[in-house]
DNA sequence: CATCCGTGGTA
DNA sequence: TTACCAAGGAT
């Protein structure tokens, strides 16, 4: 048995049951979700993306509002900037593509706030189309089943999805359920903590089991600034409060939410800056 | 290629 | 408590 019949075995016993998985689940609803998945976990996506799926049925009705109530049924999901890209790409399919939803990749990519990773998922999992999926779970999985690595190193794309491409099968379905299959094994077994390799389909042909699970020695990510205090924090602050909002909040207020004034101003400027708020008489408000 | 961009859960 | 992690993208 191939690694990719392994996988997508594994994937059609074992898969979740989530709302992008369900019958009839539209190609909107699917970009929709890929949009929130973006660095937000699965458990806070899933009640906004219901809210926003019956409030935003088709593109066309999002693209009807102002962006600003993207940003506002957006809540907590943090990246608020994914709100407004994906309130712009509503419109772009609307007055683009007809009010639907591109299947072609270069088309999904030419979108407002779609990447590599997202223009990817829309084409294979809302139209079944067949290429590579490469997302953190899938490289941490090649990272360790294929290079014998317990992580993997800095994203590169054209690797990445040479070494997806190398495992995908030939026929769409079944391209398609490896993909998901894959992305499933690293959410919920090749996990980057503490895998769970005894559970593993793959683990007799692991690369880095085989090797004795080697410490990775590679070059380290980044590591995430500290959130408080930082000006990621005060842009969250003042964005909350134009959310709670439905008349300008004045620039008294917004003084009153944060001691430091130069980080204070640079926050909001750079919230101007991004079109997050906009400045009207007598203080800011939504888009 | 590095940095910036939220927020909350978990070990 | 701190540090890491979470279906990335834009600049």
């Amino acid at each position: 048995m191939t690694v990719a019949t392994a996988v997508v075995d594994w994937y059609h016993a074992n898969r979740r049951d989530l709302p992008w998985r369900r019958d009839g689940f539209t190609a909107w609803g699917t970009l929709v979700s890929e949009f929130m998945l973006q660095q937000t976990p699965v458990s806070r996506v899933i009640p906004r993306l219901e809210e926003w799926l019956t409030r935003w049925p088709t593109p066309a009705d999002l693209a009807a509002v102002p962006p600003g109530e993207a940003v506002r049924a957006w809540q907590s999901l943090g990246y608020p900037r994914r709100a407004l890209w994906l309130h712009a790409c509503a419109v772009a399919i609307t007055e683009r593509h007809g009010g639907v939803v591109p299947d072609d990749v270069d088309a999904l990519l030419a979108l407002p706030g779609i990447g590599d990773y997202t223009a990817r998922a829309v084409a294979v999992f809302a139209y079944g189309e067949r290429h590579p999926v490469v997302d953190t779970n899938i490289r941490r999985v090649i990272a360790r089943a294929v290079d014998g690595q317990g992580e993997p190193g800095p994203p590169s794309a054209k690797r990445d999805l040479t070494a997806m491409e190398a495992l995908l099968p030939h026929e769409r379905s079944a391209a398609a359920a490896f993909n998901a299959g894959m992305m499933e094994l690293g959410a919920l077994v090749c996990v980057a903590r503490t895998p769970r390799c005894e559970e593993c389909p793959v683990r007799d042909a692991c690369a880095w089991r085989l090797a004795g699970y080697p410490v990775y020695e590679g070059p380290r990510k980044a590591v995430q600034k500290k959130y408080e205090g930082s000006d990621r924090q005060v842009r969250g602050l003042i964005l909350a409060e134009l959310r709670a909002s439905h008349i300008p909040v004045t620039q008294a207020e917004i003084d009153a939410l944060w001691p430091d004034a130069p980080q204070r101003d640079r926050a909001l400027a750079g919230l101007l800056a991004d079109g997050l708020a906009i400045a009207v008489d007598g203080g800011y408000v939504l888009p």
